[in-house]
DNA sequence: TGAATGACTCGAT
DNA sequence: GATCGAGCCATTC
């Protein structure tokens, strides 16, 4: 709801996420210490729809780098072509070399 | 106040 | 090895 949210944490993991690059929703709850809480990552997702600046949920998939939220992104299409757009391999809503496109922000940033 | 929901994850069978 | 179920947390009705 305000700021300090806890979707404003997801926010602002999810748009450190760097171009042509996914991550997870379990990586980016274990970041903000709530492993466990990896579905408030996809409840803030929902509500990153009228969020701004725009939070790049398309940039999250699940942990088998399945586009399991590309439902609701409105058009079934849009998050596939929008991390295509970026260079991600996506085939049957699953990204290809997952491996090597994710992003793990407890790794990347070296953080907390 | 209590119960239900959810774009997940892990463990057990 | 694959499939099924339960858990967990924050928000919402």
């Amino acid at each position: 709801m305000n700021d300090n949210s806890f979707y404003e944490k997801v926010y602002d993991v999810v748009r450190l996420v760097p171009h042509g690059r996914v991550t997870s929703y379990g990586a980016i709850a274990k970041y903000l210490g709530a492993a466990r809480s990896s579905r408030l990552v996809g409840w803030a997702m929902n509500v990153s729809h009228g969020v701004l600046p725009s939070v790049p949920a398309h940039r999250v998939v699940n942990r088998l780098g399945m586009l399991s939220g590309k439902a609701h992104f409105g058009d079934c299409d849009a998050m596939e072509e929008k991390l295509k757009a970026e260079g991600i391999v996506v085939v049957n809503d699953q990204v290809q070399h997952f491996d090597q496109v994710f992003w793990d922000p407890e790794k990347e940033l070296q953080i907390i």
